[in-house]
Order: C-alpha cells, then sequence, then structure tokens
DNA sequence: CTGATATTAGTACCAAGTGCTAATAACAAC
DNA sequence: GTTGTTATTAGCACTTGGTACTAATATCAG
C-alpha cells in the first residue's frame, strides 16, 4: 500500500464526506491521490451514496423537519421534541469555539441563544419575539458538555399577547441555566411592530 | 391557448415548484398536460433553476445556517470605547443574516450576545462570568441597523464577588434594549496584580 | 391571410454518476 | 522466483435530468 492503508483511506474518506457532502468523487481522487475509480470502490464498499443522493438526502431532510413558527435552520442547537404551544426539547453540544479561551467557560450567550431560539419555535405562530426576560446561569457549562434545554409554555393572555416559557438546561440532570422568558405573538389580529 | 393561459400555467408552476422543489420537469409536464419543452421554456421565463441546483439550494442554505449560529470571536461587536470596571461602549451592526427571515427582525440572542460580552469585557478581572439577568427587548431591531451598546457598572459586592452592570442597546438613539447583569468575578478589590 | 406568439420536436451535449469487465500493481507466502 | 490474493486503475456503455439550440407546427388576433 503506497499513501496508507486502505483502510485509513476510507475511515479519513467517511470523514471527509460526513463534513462535507457537497464533495465530487474527482474531488476526492485529488485530495487522496488516488483515482476515481478506488474513489467509487471505497463508496461502494462503505456505503456512500453518490453526491446527489447525499445533497438530497440533506435537502430532505431539513424539509422534513420543518416547524411552523420558525424554520429549523433558525435555531441554535437540535429540536428533538416539539408539542406547539406547550413544550419542546432541544440538545446542544458545547464545542471548543462555543467557551472562553481563557478557563474553558462556555459564554453565556450561546446558553441563551440555544434558550431563546427554543421559547420562539414552542410558540405556535407566524410571528414570536422575546420582549423580556429574566435568566440565571447556575452553574458553569463547559466544551463537551451537552446540554438539554426544556422550554414549558406556562401561560399566555390573549389580550396583551403575551406568552409566557419557562425554559431550564440541564447537563447530565444538573441544572445549568433557568430562564423565564415573555414572548409576544401575533395570532388573532396581525398587526406587526 | 389550449388548457387556460400560459400566464395562468406558469404562475401555478412557480407556486407548485415553491411548494415541493423536488418535482421534476417531466412530472410537471405531466401535471400540466404540455411537453417537457414548455415546462423548460417557462422555467427559463421565470428564472427558475433546474432540479438539481434547486435541491442544492435548499441543502446548502440549511447547511450554512447550522454552522452560522454565532461567531467565534470574543466579543460581538466592536468596542469602540473602554473604562475598566466602569463603562464601556460597542457597536454592532446588524446584518441579514442576524434577523429572521420570516420578518427582518433581529433575533433576541444577538442583541444579548452584544450585550452580555461587553458585560464581560467590562469587567477587569481574568474571569467574568454572567450569573444573573434581567433583560428587555424593548424595541425590534432590523438588518441595516446599527447597534450602539452601553455598559455601566453600577454597583460591586467584594464579598459575594458580584458586580452589576447596566447595559442599554440604542439604534438612532432610541432605545431598544435594556438589561441588568449580575456578574462574578474571581478577585475582590486589592487582591488584583 | 398574415404575423406574432406559443408549443412541440429533435438533436447534441453535460455532470456525476452506476455497472461491468479487464488489466495491472503490490505484497505476502511458500 | 512463482503463485495467490487483494488493491488499484482503466475503459466503455448507460442513466438522469437536465442545457442550448434549431426548426417545425399550432393557435389566435387583427
Amino acid at each position: 500500500m503506497l499513501r496508507r492503508t486502505k483502510k485509513e483511506r476510507q475511515r479519513l474518506l467517511s470523514e471527509t464526506i460526513a463534513d462535507n457532502p457537497f464533495v465530487t468523487d474527482e474531488q476526492l481522487a485529488t485530495q487522496f491521490q488516488v483515482s476515481v475509480q478506488t474513489i467509487r470502490l471505497d463508496r461502494m464498499e462503505l456505503a456512500i451514496p453518490e453526491l446527489r443522493e447525499r445533497i438530497k438526502d440533506v435537502a430532505s431532510k431539513t424539509y422534513e423537519n420543518e416547524v411552523k413558527s420558525l424554520p429549523i435552520d433558525e435555531v441554535i442547537g437540535e429540536i428533538i421534541d416539539i408539542e406547539l404551544d406547550n413544550r419542546a426539547l432541544s440538545i446542544f453540544d458545547v464545542k471548543e469555539e462555543h467557551v472562553f479561551q481563557r478557563n474553558g467557560i462556555a459564554r453565556g450567550h450561546h446558553l441563551f441563544a440555544q434558550a431563546n431560539s427554543l421559547a420562539v419555535a414552542v410558540i405556535d405562530d407566524e410571528l414570536a419575539l422575546t420582549v423580556h426576560s429574566n435568566i440565571s446561569f447556575v452553574k458553569p457549562v463547559r466544551a463537551g458538555d451537552r446540554v438539554i434545554t426544556k422550554a414549558i409554555v406556562i401561560g399566555r393572555d390573549e389580550k396583551s399577547h403575551r406568552t409566557k416559557v419557562e425554559l431550564t438546561s440541564t447537563v447530565n440532570g444538573e441544572t445549568v441555566f433557568v430562564g423565564e422568558f415573555d414572548m409576544y405573538r401575533t395570532k388573532g389580529k396581525g398587526e406587526q411592530q
């Protein structure tokens, strides 16, 4: 084996494609210094579909997962469960880029972003905006932590167009963040500000 | 014109494709009882890209947004003036990627991020963490707006290692966001290097 | 009837593949 | 060295869902 082993190349190939599904066989062949045919054999063995199928997969996946009040792509973290106007759950994996270099603790605005976008997503309305919120960062979160955030709609006032949402984020069962969000919604008379 | 007018067909065609970008010319031809060539002419006139391009657009759009949560920079916005443990000022230009596609209003977490990172920056300490905050989104902010955020340190308790910071964000002199941040810091007065 | 517009047909070509066969290359075992 | 096995490369026909272009025909309006 010249460049490395076949196994090693296939491992890297899987990674590369997972990282960027938009890459063609030709680009991969150049990258790994092998022929296009080898790349194709590799894909066969690894059961990796062709470029067009991969792209279609990405596209259809996001198409299925559309949430009514907010496109899925505008949510920080991944929504794993949602019951509109009732409750929602999202996961956010804290990575190196989310923490302070100096102390390794996650910057507050990332936790806020996850909570805030979940609060917006749970509202079953075309327009949902955060008006006010009262939040507490209970415990530091670090890179590698998986933050699970739960949103519970706890009150709704039709007249003021407000909905109250309670947010709780935990890491390994321990609460790291809590917040109460006051959301504005349009439903009823759709007048925008 | 046989089936209806060309205009009517093209209107329906746009709708159909918008509704389901995964449809092929052939399917469309069958649906509208015209030839594939007519569908292609229609797409030309309406500047609707071919199936593969449409799918790629859907896929890449969601792919971008997955990564595009919050910037990696330690500070959101540009600090233009700072007097440690006293006050600080930052500017943040709201762009298209910061607003909801649906209504053009800036997502709350970006405003929070600017305020939060300014609150962290104004503290003259190695470690500064947000413990609690009470915030209000006073007025919607839109793409193109220049948000100026001012942080004022309004209180400090040596024993609890807490510092209170008041944040105000304005656009063209109008207040759009206010917040009170409770910051934790490691060192009390006099312990500093 | 004439012209303009709309529609259809047909051809060559493209990207990014699949599926298949066959030729080499590399390396290990004996 | 020779043989066996696995790995790699090459080549060709074929596929989808198109583009780009030309040319013929249909439809309708004045």
